[in-house]
RNA sequence: GUCCCCAUCGUCUAGAGGCCCAGGACACUACCCUUUCACGGUAGGUACCGGGGUUCGAAUCCCCGUGGGGACGCCA
């Protein structure tokens, strides 16, 4: 049974990276009928918050990224934790070490200096003809892992491939700070071993934690999962994201008016593929999915696909689901949405014109307000050459079916009377009607309208011409 | 500094020695459609980081450069 987990540390929202994590790791356990785990590593208390706990979440949900156990927290571990201490501890594949931080920070900037990497250099770690000084008295000793002095740890990410590290360039990590508190390399140990972790599916910077968390794995005599480390996402601009630099919660996405079906299609696009393949379901990513086609290197985020795939789900979605999504939107603004024309009604005639749900809400507000066309805009439109059409319209558009079909025909009857071209009429129209010089067409549009309303926004074509044009006229 | 990872159009990618003088998608340009703006349709340009090998043959394998990234915490 496969067993994958997602395991983000609450320190602030869901940004892209982890979302994709998720979903890779969510999709492998689909996949395979495995399980997903989510497991919340909120080890470190000074920036771990309930908030972000719940941002998390919240994106996971709008995602629609359901675990199947936890989630659990590593605060509640604790006792966990502490029982395979002092096993490793009784065992010796742990041992106490008195160095103090300041002590340790003047050899790492030593070492720094005479160019090598810096390390803990093992002065408490004891040897078979070694003798260790006294404790020092009145000092709490940290916790650390005795980790091999030689050979080399390696395993084949299913990633990258295989990966080697030198067991000399590891040193023997903290596995439990002074207060007796647990470490995340340790925890994490401890939760993969402990959740029967089958596959761990991670983050790029987890590579160099790996050859440690694996010598600790084995230490245990734990069976060692197999690893995929997934490339980081660069941002739009090719930089690193960072919470000051293009870092977005994927809850933003949901705020700029994208469908959670768009997001994720184009998060498995970034870094996975299945040949030619661009569009498909969650359903269809979970059948293809597999770890032999993520690409090793980092992908850059490009929003002008989002946007086209965005546009794309928009334009298929069901436009009762549309309405509801809108609606909210447009109670932000105030706007209230009545009866006719149906908000519904309203988006199957724009959905394919508009990139998001946002400039859907746009495009429905002007059926719902009490609109005032913007003065320049009626100056352009409502001129003496077209004031007697719209006149001669307005007044035939009272008795004609109110169809599609039937106004455009009457549109063209009328033009072609006043012998001008079709723009004549329809941008004074769509000016009137929406205050917009951009529309679905105008036969189209007046259809949606209950015929009052159309006829009492047209008929104030006269009251809304300057004096002046009506000398004129 | 040391260790680890990465490298195909502007971007996401296909490609696992001949099917590739490199395919798809986004973006871009032109044209078509047209009641405005879009949608849509058609066409087009643009890429295998450099150098050495291996091989009859390399985008694909190896080595060395170069460039980018990550890690080196009693953070996760």
């Amino acid at each position: 049974m496969i067993r994958t987990r997602f395991a983000p540390s609450p320190t602030g929202f869901l940004h892209v990276g982890g979302a994709r994590t998720a979903l890779f790791s969510w999709a492998y356990a689909r996949r395979h009928g495995g399980r997903f785990i989510l497991r919340v590593e909120d080890t470190d208390l000074a920036r771990s918050t309930p908030e972000a706990v719940q941002a998390i979440f919240d994106g996971m949900r709008w995602l629609g990224l359901a675990h199947d156990e936890g989630p659990f927290y590593q605060t509640q571990r604790m006792p966990r934790y502490r029982e395979v201490i002092a096993e490793m501890l009784a065992a010796g594949t742990a041992y106490h070490c008195y160095m103090q931080p300041d002590e340790l920070d003047r050899l790492r900037a030593e070492q720094r200096e005479q160019g090598r990497k810096p390390r803990y250099d093992g002065r408490w770690r004891p040897q078979p003809d070694k003798h260790l000084p006294a404790p020092p008295a009145g000092i709490e000793p940290v916790v650390r892992f005795r980790n091999p002095a030689d050979g080399v740890v390696a395993w084949e990410d299913l990633v990258k491939g295989r990966i080697e590290f030198a067991n000399s360039e590891l040193d023997d990590l903290v596995i439990a700070r002074a207060d007796g508190s647990p470490t995340y390399n340790f925890c994490v140990v401890v939760d993969d071993w402990d959740m029967g972790i089958t596959h761990v599916i991670r983050g790029d910077d987890h590579v160099n934690n790996t050859p440690r968390q694996i010598n600790i794995l084995q230490a245990l005599g734990a069976q060692v999962p197999l690893y995929a480390h997934l490339s980081m996402i660069l941002g739009d601009d090719g930089q690193k994201l960072s919470k000051r630099h293009g870092a977005v919660s994927v809850m933003q996405y949901d705020d700029a008016g994208y469908l959670p079906e768009a997001v994720l299609n184009y998060l498995a696009r970034l870094g996975w593929s299945h040949g030619d393949d661009e569009i498909f379901s969650l359903q269809q990513f979970c059948e293809w999915f597999d770890l032999d086609h993520i690409t090793p290197s980092a992908a850059q985020f490009n929003s002008e696909k989002l946007n086209w795939l965005n546009a794309h789900y928009l334009r298929r979605c069901d436009a009762g689901r549309l309405a509801d999504l809108v609606r909210p939107r447009l109670a932000a603004r105030d706007v209230v949405v009545g009866e006719t024309p149906s908000l519904a009604a309203i988006i199957e005639l724009h959905r394919d014109r508009v990139g998001n749900l946002n400039e859907l809400a746009d495009v429905a507000e002007p059926f719902y307000i009490d609109l005032q066309p913007r003065s320049e805009l009626l100056a352009r439109h409502l001129t003496p050459e077209t004031l007697p059409l719209l006149d001669d319209f307005a007044a035939r558009l009272g008795e004609v079916p109110w169809q599609a079909a039937a106004i455009a025909a009457l549109i063209k009857e009328c033009v072609a009377r006043h012998g001008l071209k079709m723009p004549k009429l329809a941008m004074p129209v769509r000016v009137l009607l929406t205050g917009l010089e951009q529309t679905p067409s105008v036969d189209a549009l007046i259809a949606l309208f209950p015929r009052a309303t159309a006829l009492e926004r047209l008929a104030r074509a006269g009251r809304l011409a300057s004096p002046a044009t009506d000398a004129a006229a």
